[in-house]
DNA sequence: AAATCATATCTATATTTTTCGATATGTCGA
DNA sequence: TCGACATATCGAAAAATATAGATATGATTT
């Protein structure tokens, strides 16, 4: 986990608001039609309507915050899927503790 | 407080570690000629030569943080002294406890 | 009052980030 | 296998950030 770069991934509303929103998927976002839980996450077409944004920039917009630790993809056919990598998160929590 | 503005400073290495160095003044800095304590912080001119940039790099830095609240200036004379705020520190952790 | 010192601000350039439309890739259904 | 669909990647333009040198400001000293 590097402070920089998950730094670099908060800095922006959309990117926090996802993260949020990933929390209680539930309570954020319509249920899947290939599947009846959220155990994997939300597929990245209802993030990229819940943010009002370009497919091509959610999409960029994840992928940094796979780089950064920050989610994890999971295919499901042609869906991908996205969710929080609580250890990750919880580590930022600790370093920035440590060195803040 | 504000999450987005305060992890822009934490996007960049040398102001994560100014805030770093300035949580142990005594550790990391020489002491100052004016005054023989750290209670105000730590003048700019300590700590460019810490972080080995210009002193208008500096400058700017230090006043990004302050904007976001993550330090206070002293004036002492014709230095300025910089040192953290950790109310604000504080609330940065707890909303991303909740956010996050 | 002038020279000096510490810091702040201004101006400019290089780099990075943001964001999109277009296109490519991979998957499913007909 | 072809077309439709979901997502990823590419290429580009605009905006923001990084960084420095030059200059301004404010304080101290002589």
């Amino acid at each position: 986990m590097n402070v920089v770069e998950v730094s670099k991934v908060l800095s922006n509303e959309t990117r926090v608001n996802i993260l949020k929103w990933l929390k209680e998927p539930e309570a954020n976002f319509p249920p899947h039609q290939d599947i009846d839980h959220f155990d994997d996450g939300v597929c990245v077409g209802y993030i990229q309507d819940k943010a009002g944004l370009s497919q091509s920039t959610i999409s960029t917009y994840l992928n940094s915050m796979q780089q950064a630790g920050l989610v994890i993809p999971t295919r499901h056919g042609k869906w991908t899927y996205y969710r929080r990598n609580e250890e990750v998160i919880e580590a930022y929590y600790s370093t920035l503790k440590e060195v803040l």
